[in-house]
DNA sequence: GATGAATGAGAATTCATTCAT
DNA sequence: GATGAATGAATTCTCATTCAT
């Protein structure tokens, strides 16, 4: 068996992590992410067997979750402009939605103790999306831009867009609106 | 007065914080950031009464070093579209040539020692420069990007250009400009 | 429960507290205490969240326990003066056994870490003794005398009087017949 | 020379000590002291060779200061028992206008910085006033009392009077007399 | 499997003292 | 003689991890 102790569990611990390490980054204990979760200190290492391993798991599980995300009700007859666009929509809703998950994602990516490997196969759950973002693309992108670059920067101008939707929830729409443009626009040939 | 509190120890103190920051993060030890500086560890609390104030400190210096940089030698004669290029140059240039500042800077952005006094003290520095690009894109801009947004997103695209420059560094000047054509074209009327 | 937390464990800390304290006040670091105690540095931090909830607690519970010993076998059937008297026995009794306690408690006594509520509450446990003393003495005392300032006057005298007592041991019964005598002339009518 | 530094500021850093050793005990920082007195950190060093011998030079100017303060102005012709008064009542003065340095007094008493050697210093700048109350009780205290004792007796029953004059300044005079009262009549015969 | 007490290696400070200026 | 920066040992407290129950 792969995984013998309750999912359910190991869920909730993930789940009080990402609310600790959102707002206290990785210095959070161990201590209180059991605790949050409902269990006793020790717990947490019957389902983690280090807090780096708990760390590195957190990080794929979001990553993973956020791939799944981009590509849940995928219109895949749309035009590459509307199956981009929805990937951005994604992107952007997945991201107002879980502030704390994204503000964990950062905390994570800048720390030294999720391991290159760990980056790695969150690279590699991008991998699919990064392919049909390439697709989607190909007609109207600027040879400028290698399907990497061009990924990275939808990334970032989502993670931008948001904050700006964070701090005027009212424009929402506008930055959701403006930031694709701008993506749009800015890797146009 | 004995021996006066020297402006470069305290420099020394910032400067190895910034390398241990950069590869720890804020967790960080002041004892090893002392020792790599070259003092005992109880000198570091003679520059600054807290690892807090060291750390909002640091922040300080590095985002104001940052904006004076990409002032430096500003054309004030050039075209807006050459004065605007001049910012991401210098953003590009002063990144690249210091890499782990911009990794300090990005721990610190996220670390919650930074306080929201340091954070709107550090927004200030930009206030002249978010003002100037302001100007200059006046009759380039759409009218969907605020100031600060496009400065936000001048900022993003820079840092998502810059690594991956530092993945590629023989292709910093193609990424250079893509980025800034990804940017220039993006907001654009 | 794994292992609970322990009385009797806690009851260690406090009697090694009760030595070092004795011996260096409160300045007694808790790593000494602990290491006296038997334990590892960290789990006096089980029992006590702080240095200060330690010694706060440690002064009520010595309070406490010469509390109790003075109303131990209290004789209700006795006159006023040997109600009295077994007060005062008990008082010296109490101290020329528990010479660290004593010591303890003028440390802590003269210590800012002893907060005004540990005061109240350590006040709170003479009151019934001084409800009694207030009885005892009603036919003999002068008017001069308030309870609380009789009491006081006792427990000053018993503290002198056990200076002198440890001192010279082969005086005890000496010095504890003058003592009380000193105290029940003293404040007669 | 005996003394080739400066007496005044000497006593300017003993001064500022009586304030902060009341407030925070002998744990109080030598820095705080220097700077209270308003010298430099290491200048307090150059009167004082460590913070032990500051302790106890400060221990023995006080309790010089208290002893001379004792036979001030005293009454060679007075009766005994005016003597003796004269005795309780500078004492009561005395700690009514110096309670910083009482409360200093008692925090040194029970610090072990405090050597045996000074506190024999001590008790030697109380002989002759030991005596003299010997003397004056001669007719007048019970075999029971010896000297050392009486003495003791006297200044504990002064501690415990200012005390609740301290608490209750209206009830001073009641209390100065009945607390020496209650010395005067506990020790006759 | 769950619990949480026990552990001890750090971590940030504090502070008496020294000594260059 | 005065100054106060420099020092590093000592202190309180934290925390990942272990393991007896």
């Amino acid at each position: 068996m792969a995984r013998p102790l309750s999912e359910e569990k190991r869920e909730a611990i993930l789940t009080a992590a990402v609310d600790l390490v959102a707002a206290q980054g990785t210095g959070a204990p161990t201590a209180k992410i059991a605790k949050e979760a409902g269990f006793a200190e020790g717990t947490l290492f019957t389902y983690f067997a280090t807090k780096d391993d708990l760390l590195n798991e957190l990080f794929l599980e979001i990553e993973a979750e956020l791939a799944a995300a981009l590509l849940d009700d995928y219109p895949t007859d749309g035009s590459p402009y509307e199956r981009t666009r929805h990937i951005w929509s994604r992107l952007i809703d997945w991201g107002a939605a879980n502030p704390a998950k994204r503000k964990t994602i950062r905390q994570l990516k800048v720390s030294d103790r999720v391991s290159e490997a760990s980056r790695c196969r969150a690279s590699g759950l991008f991998e699919e999306i990064v392919g049909r973002l390439e697709g989607n693309l190909a007609g109207h992108v600027s040879t400028e831009y290698d399907a990497a670059y061009v990924s990275a920067i939808l990334d970032t101008l989502a993670e931008t867009t948001l904050e700006f939707i964070m701090r005027y929830p009212d424009k929402r729409e506008h930055y959701k609106r403006a930031g694709f443009d701008a993506f749009w626009r800015g890797i146009a040939r």
